[in-house]
DNA sequence: CCAAACTGGTTTCATTTGTAACCATCGAAA
DNA sequence: TTTCGATGGTTACAAATGAAACCAGTTTGG
């Protein structure tokens, strides 16, 4: 009953993964041929614009990401002067980031174009099969727990790429 | 009609990345742990379990992995003695990759802790939901044409169940 | 009040990765 | 044949990554 073989092409985390790197790989020509962003970058940036003000820790749990990817993207957006750190009153250890006039401006430069890229990938799909991809997602993002490397976490870090 | 923000955790490219991430990274231990391979080495051994003998080029074309990829672990497993390359009679710059006795038992060891893995990770959902991931991806999968990434070259669409 | 444990964030170092250049061989065309 | 462009595969080098050590500031328990 056991197969003795692994059929690579079947195998979900196999194809999970596969899928996600060609989408992301795709997806990443947006921010890297426009603005020369990494993927911690333009996550960094898109955080920020999203909620606009946000610690590094916060960061870090909202776009998964590893400490160290936080802190590299956030110095290296700081050098191009598109974000700007203000320490914390109560808590010097605390940096509160936020999003200077250029950075928001290319976000907001951005913004339409990752919405696009999202509308034309899933508008290759039929509306089952939209549906079917986002429900299945959504699924099993559930069932990871934070210590599986998904979902808001307080304490230990996660490393995401 | 087109908001000015993105929702980070709502967008597809994200949250797939986020999800494989998670998914691979759990599984990674399975491989990682036991033999200390890295997922190219682990790619390696699975496609040469799964097909008996491939070229470095064939086996990149199965496993989605780049040429240096491909040899850097192809190298490592000849240093483990997992493998054995030889030389092609009609072209000689291609070599027949074939595991050895002893990469052919950590493969048999490692088949059924991935399936089990699969099944572990599958069970935790619904039928219905179980559905939808699997026919979801094999949607996505089918619509990325081989330039982004994915799918075969030549024919033979990609496998579901 | 003080030491120990903890937390936010940075840095160091080794490993992994991607890009491009490279070597050898092959195949087609002149 | 000779030449030239493709192809299989490796290597060199720079950039990205992860683990762990680290620094500074904060909290907790005695």
């Amino acid at each position: 009953m056991e197969p003795d073989i692994l059929e690579l092409e079947s195998f979900l985390p196999y194809r999970l993964y596969r899928l996600a790197d060609a989408v992301s790989r795709e997806f990443s020509r947006i921010y890297r041929d426009r603005h020369g962003l990494t993927r911690p970058e333009w996550r960094t940036l898109s955080g920020l614009g999203q909620r606009g003000t946000m610690t590094a820790t916060e960061l870090g749990e909202q776009s998964a990401m590893h400490k160290t990817k936080v802190s590299r993207a956030v110095a290296e957006l700081e050098r191009r002067r598109w974000l700007t750190r203000t320490p914390d009153e109560n808590d010097r250890r605390v940096e509160h980031l936020a999003l200077t006039k250029a950075g928001l401006a290319a976000y907001r430069e951005m913004v339409p174009l990752a919405i696009a890229f999202e509308r034309e990938l899933l508008g290759r799909l039929g509306a089952e099969e939209r549906a079917a991809i986002v429900s299945g997602v959504t699924a099993l993002e559930a069932k990871l727990t934070p210590e599986q490397g998904i979902g808001p976490r307080r304490a230990s870090p996660v490393d995401q790429s």
